[in-house]
DNA sequence: CGCCCCATGTAATAAGTTACATGATTTT
DNA sequence: AAAATCATGTAACTTATTACATGGGGCG
C-alpha cells in the first residue's frame, strides 16, 4: 500500500513522469524515507493505472510512458494522509540488535556499538549535508526538509543510545574499578 | 533472516520452548522489536531444525515439539551479532507521512500531526510503564531493557519532530501573525 | 457431553529482492 | 561501429499477512 502512496505523492509533487523517472526521482528524494526499486515500480503503476488512480498521459519513443495522477488518485492520497492508521507492527534490526547485546560477552558489545557508532555518525554527518544543499538550493517542497529533520534527529538519537549503552556495559564489566 | 536470528536470541536467552512458547515470548518479550506470529513463526523452525540450527528435544503431548538452540545455532547468532551489517533499506510510514505532509493545507497537516502527537505519547507511556515494571523485577536479562531505552529514546524523539513540525506549519501558516 | 482454550499447522495472497532479458538512443 | 546508458519489463525466490482448519484436554 505505502509504495502506492509514495509514488502518487511523487506525481503529485513534481507532477508527470515514466517509471523511469519515479525510480529516479526514488534515489534521489525519498529514499531515506522508502526504498524501491524499478522492478517494484514498473507493475505497480501498471495496476495503480488499472485501478484508475493514475493515467498513461503521453506515450514516447520504445515503450515510454508518462503517467499522471487522476483525480481519484489525488483523492485516495488525501485520505492516507488524513486517515489515521494503526501503528504498524515493529521490526527493527537495530533494536533487534540492541536486544540481544547482552548475549555477546561486554568486550565484543563494546566493539559492535563501536562499529555501529562510526556508521550512525557517518550517515548523519550525510544527512545534515543533504540538508544544507537543500536548505541552500531553496527547493520549495518542504517535505523533504520535514523527512529530513527527522531522519537527523533518529540518526542524533542512534547515536546518544548507542554511546549511553556503551558506557552502561563498560560500567559493568569492570565495576568500581579503573583498569580494561 | 532476522527471523532466525530472533528466534535464536529467545532460545538462548530463555531456553528450550515449543513454538507456542516462542509465539507468547515473541508477545510478550520482543514484540516492540521484532514482529512476528505463529504462522511465520511454526514453519520457521521447521526450516532451522532441518538447517542443524535447532534440535526437537522433547515431543510431548499432541504434536507439541520442544526446540532447543544447538551450538550451529548459537554460532549463527553469534555470527550476526558481531558481523557488521551493511543498514536495510529504509522503509518507514512515518517519515513518508512527513515527507509527504506539505501536499496537506496547513490545517490539516497540524490536525494529522496533533492526531500522531497523541498516539505517540501514549505509547511512550506505555513503554515507561513496562521499563518501571522490568526494573522492579530485577528479571536478568538486561537486553529488554537497552531495547526499550532505544524505543523510549525515539518515542520522545518521534514527539520532539512532531512537535517542532507543527509549529513550522502554524508559524508558515500565519506569517507574523497572531490569529488563527 | 459440550464448551472453551491450548496448540499446531496449512493455504492463499501480498510485498519485496535479486537476477535476468531486451532493445533504443546517445556519445565517442 | 562500439560502448555507455536510457528505459522497460519479467521471473524466481523470500518474507510477511490473513484466514482457514484441526484436534486435544480440562472443566462445568
Amino acid at each position: 500500500m505505502s509504495l502506492r502512496i509514495a509514488l502518487l505523492g511523487l506525481l503529485s509533487t513534481s507532477g508527470p513522469g515514466s517509471g523511469y523517472d519515479l525510480a529516479k526521482a526514488f534515489e534521489r528524494s525519498i529514499n531515506y524515507v522508502w526504498h524501491a526499486g524499478h522492478s517494484q515500480i514498473y507493475p505497480e503503476l501498471a495496476k495503480m493505472a488499472a485501478d484508475g488512480l493514475v493515467t498513461v498521459e503521453a506515450q514516447g519513443t520504445r515503450g515510454r510512458k508518462t503517467y499522471a495522477i487522476t483525480d481519484q488518485g489525488s483523492e485516495e492520497l488525501h485520505r492516507w494522509l488524513t486517515g489515521h492508521r494503526p501503528a504498524p507492527p515493529v521490526r527493527s534490526e537495530g533494536a533487534l540488535l540492541a536486544f540481544l547485546l547482552p548475549l555477546l560477552d561486554p568486550a565484543e558489545a563494546i566493539g559492535v556499538l563501536s562499529t555501529l557508532e562510526a556508521e550512525m555518525t557517518a550517515r548523519l554527518h550525510e544527512l545534515e549535508q543533504l540538508r544544507a544543499l537543500k536548505r541552500s538550493a531553496q527547493v520549495p517542497p518542504r517535505g523533504g526538509l520535514y523527512a529530513l529533520d527527522f531522519g537527523i534527529r533518529s540518526a542524533r538519537t542512534g547515536l546518544e543510545w548507542i554511546r549511553a549503552t556503551a558506557d552502561d556495559i563498560a560500567a559493568r564489566a569492570t565495576p568500581g574499578d579503573a583498569g580494561a
